[in-house]
DNA sequence: CAATTTATGGCAACCGGTTGACAAGAACCT
DNA sequence: AGGTTCTTGTCAACCGGTTGCCATAAATTG
């Protein structure tokens, strides 16, 4: 089975020539036609449409098949039906860890279902972002958006052409997955609030991020009803240098604890104020977002809400599949759970010496 | 596998067609001619081969095409010619941050030169490899390897239907791209014996890893040179896990230094001896190898021999885009330099007592 | 046993580009 | 002007499946 005939033995004259294109390449339903003794169009439907075929034909084409080793041509499927079996992907940083566990969840649960995932990078850009959602909406099925930065219309007219399921944020009328943040947010606080903290800084992310405007929403709500002070501060990139370019205003804010919108901000703002001799978690808590690789890797390690991204990722892929072989139209909003993964680098405030 | 196949096949007359496939859809290069006046293959040579056509009838061509939004068909481009501006991007773990960046390096090339890049993972298993890449080479023009696990054989088989760039090891009769080792572990082991250190264990890596059995080599060579002793230990998983897991032998060997297969298993390993009580880098030193994303974030920071990653991938792809495009036959081995980062977690062997 | 329904396979027209072959017209040469 | 290239656009035949429609054979029914 594995090795069916001898493979091409004299296939090319010339020994170190080009790839073959033609050489021994594929079979098509042509050729399983002539071995089974039928018609083209019936070999198309025995390996497709189940049942409308006798099962002995069936059978027949199925052992031609099997003999000259078929493989369907996905753009000749393609063509006439305009399925693919492929998903497009579309990540703002390919680079950012965020995103690993989502492309990871979304990569497994699309294989499993026979689907290829194709993968794009918008490189922050909402425009970029357009451009790529745009080029791959005529060679997929479906798309995902992660954390998206493109206008809520522009979204809307994707999912008017092909099935669009967006995560980290919410649009209406296209389906979504969200992470639900009160519940690990107010963990969080809580657990400030417990040590002894009484103000508490947000480091927001990029002004456009729907996600960062839940995350502040939700820390002033907790700490309201903690009632603990919350001040937000503005970084310049979501990464571990913005992180550490916002350290110096965290200082001067006084908050005692921070929360930034990720864990990359998480831990350069760590880095600088350890670099500048503040203890963590001593004289001042940090807590991150997402739980991404490495968060662990810090001394000490970080404290932070974690989302379920890879969850998130097969979710999504699970959405588009309902969407496609619809079994109705599901098209809600799902929301994942958020809790907080409690570390070293938050805990009791040591009393200034 | 489990073909999603919709056991209710009266789906199609079901007049709910969601996302008009048709509806505004887009234009051919028919709608082009009739607008235009001309012919649809002046049209297709218009758009496809400069110079075919009158600089007239090229304009003429192009503001149909622009007024009509036209955009080709993958699909039907490819059906014809075999050509699909697709590379195909196996790696062996989507997780490994080892692949971010040859992830990326590919990616960012790919789009550069118009190409797409899809990706799939083969979950560290020779067999779901071969898979994965079987099923790749229908749709792609190409396909890079990233530390491929399976044999070299079938490897070659693979090239010999279509390109086949591998990353991360060296194949005979097949273009590579890998870091040359020696370069950065002479530095590594050097500095190791400036330091004091006399006695030098490799924690290796998957046995079926090529790049495994370089480092081990590499070491061998470099501790010979520095009339070092080296030993070799071996790891489970070349995680953080099988990092910790081989702490025990590590302290068992009796060596005041230690390279490992992988930054992982250096994060992993300095967690559990520092957990232990070790001082990191003064009782034991340690470094691992390519330089992840994160390995700055432990304390003390890793010292590591970096492998220009992103230089892999993009390196990759361009040798692909070469053999495409084939200004004639390059398709050997290229080879990347190594350098020691050196950090915290490796340094002077201070006297036990 | 005739009449009618159903199961099954064949025919042919697509899907949307690409490309070799060819012919009409323009340009160039002696 | 006559003959010879060069340009440039057209024709038509693919690429490899899919699918509506029809014909025949088989099964069911009255």
């Amino acid at each position: 089975m594995t090795e069916p005939k001898t493979p091409d033995a004299d296939a090319t004259k010339a020994p170190a020539k080009k790839h073959a294109r033609d050489g021994k390449s594929s079979a098509t339903i042509y050729d399983i036609a002539k071995v089974a003794g039928v018609n083209p169009s019936t070999v198309s439907r025995a390996l497709s449409k189940p049942g409308r075929v006798s099962a002995k034909t069936q059978k027949l084409i199925e052992d031609a098949a099997a003999e000259l080793n078929y493989q369907v041509n996905p753009f000749a499927r393609a063509l006439p039906t305009g399925r693919t079996n492929t998903f497009g992907l579309i990540v703002a940083d390919i680079t950012n860890p965020t995103f690993f566990d989502i492309i990871r969840g979304a990569e497994t649960t699309a294989t499993a279902r026979d689907y290829t995932l194709v993968l794009a990078e918008s490189a922050e850009s909402a425009i970029t972002e357009l451009t790529a959602a745009r080029r791959m909406m005529a060679t997929v099925d479906g798309l995902i958006l992660a954390s998206p930065r493109m206008d809520d219309d522009d979204i809307r007219a994707l999912a008017r052409d092909k099935p669009v399921v967006v995560i980290n944020r919410e649009v209406d009328g296209v389906p979504c997955v969200v992470p639900d943040v009160n519940k690990g947010i107010s963990e969080a606080v809580r657990s400030l609030a417990a040590n002894g903290h009484h103000k508490v800084a947000f480091v927001a992310g990029p002004p456009q991020s729907w996600m960062s405007a839940r995350r502040w929403e939700g820390v002033q709500a907790a700490c309201e009803w903690s009632r603990l002070d919350a001040v937000r501060l503005e970084s310049g990139k979501p990464t571990v240098d913005g992180g550490r370019q916002v350290a110096r205003d965290v200082r001067a804010s006084g908050a005692t604890a921070v929360l930034t919108y990720n864990d990359l901000l998480a831990i350069g703002l760590m880095q600088e104020l350890q670099a500048a001799g503040v203890v963590v978690p001593d004289q001042i808590s940090i807590v991150g977002f997402d739980d991404i690789f490495g968060a662990d890797f810090t001394t000490p390690p970080l404290t932070t809400v974690r989302s379920p991204l890879g969850e998130c990722g097969s979710g999504a892929a699970a959405l588009l599949l309902d969407l496609l072989h619809g079994t109705g139209e599901p098209a809600g909003t799902v929301r994942v759970e958020t809790e907080l993964v409690l570390r070293g680098s938050s805990g009791r405030l040591l009393p200034a010496g």
